[in-house]
DNA sequence: CGCTGATTTCACAAACTTGTGAAGTTAAGG
DNA sequence: CCTTAACTTCACAAGTTTGTGAAATCAGCG
């Protein structure tokens, strides 16, 4: 049987509690979806992340949540597109391997750009249309106002982010 | 008739473009069902939104939109227990209003912390069960130092948007 | 180049969600 | 207290989403 997770029972270090990572697994994903993930790809997601290689194979991956290889192939589709996970292939091997990036995921939550877009066009629309002068047409530029603020704030928050991660926990 | 959003036609000021209102309105919802909110919730909250004094009956939400007083009920004890609008009985009649406060839906969607405690907490849960040594626990620990961080960035934040907003917008 | 194992695509059944009509509840005003 | 308007609850039908099995496609390797 294929040894989930990079770490083999007797291989030099004590065997994860297959349990134990699963309970996390599952609640994780549970957050995820509550944050508006589809339920597969939270689970791929979730399991990776636990993993300690980072990396997991398709089967791997189907034997740990219990899924059908569509059901993988589906969520690790919907994943890469969000560039939450990359796919290799191992070389040698038709087998594919999923990879989490650590540092590049919580980046992507953040990485809101094309949503933020989005919303300042609607509410730009929605002041023009309702008037500049309307109390509605207020509401809504100080609503846009806001969403420009934060827009701008989230970068340089994150470039505080990046020299504080450096000093806690040393170059990616 | 009722008149919709409070701008009574004839009443001083030119009719509201009843069209271009819904334009906005259904747009901005739809925004709002992409960031996970559900379609009745999202409409009834744009509805308020575009509304010029931020107040709409439920027969009056009813009528914009083209949905049940039961689809009203719903989506309003939704946004209610979101803090996102407030409900206000008219003195001397049965009928109530639903309020939405410019300055505190935004403030709500970044008022993640109920949501944020979520995740901390099944993160460090994660850790422990991992392990701290492994590479796991170490990826996830630096997860949640991550939210940790972003956690007291964003109240910073709002003070700094509160600033802002004074010197553009005026008192609240 | 065909064999074979890995991955993807596709149609569908099951499960879940959503909004409605109708009945039920509440409270203002006679 | 009875009437009646306003709101809420409830059961259900319509619509949507989800994950599966089976078939199809892809790519190493002999």
């Amino acid at each position: 049987m294929a040894e989930p997770n990079g770490a083999a029972p007797g291989g030099g270090r004590a065997a994860r509690d297959a349990e134990a990572v699963s309970k996390f697994v599952e609640s994780f994903a549970a957050q995820l979806v509550e944050a508006g993930m589809q339920r597969m790809p939270a689970r791929v997601f979730a399991a990776l992340l636990s993993s300690d290689s980072g990396t997991m194979t398709s089967v791997e991956l189907g034997e740990q949540l219990r899924i059908s290889p569509a059901a993988v192939s589906g969520a690790v589709r919907y994943l890469a597109q969000q560039h939450l996970v990359s796919r290799e292939r191992e070389p040698g091997s038709r087998r594919e391997r999923y990879r989490v990036h650590s540092d590049q995921w919580y980046e992507a939550l953040t990485n809101r750009e094309a949503v933020i877009k989005h919303w300042q066009y609607a509410l730009r629309e929605g002041v023009d249309s309702l008037g500049e002068g309307t109390p509605a047409g207020r509401r809504l530029a100080e609503t846009l106002a806001f969403f420009e603020f934060v827009d701008g704030e989230v970068a340089l928050m994150m470039d505080r982010w990046r020299v504080h991660r450096e000093r806690h926990f040393g170059a990616g």
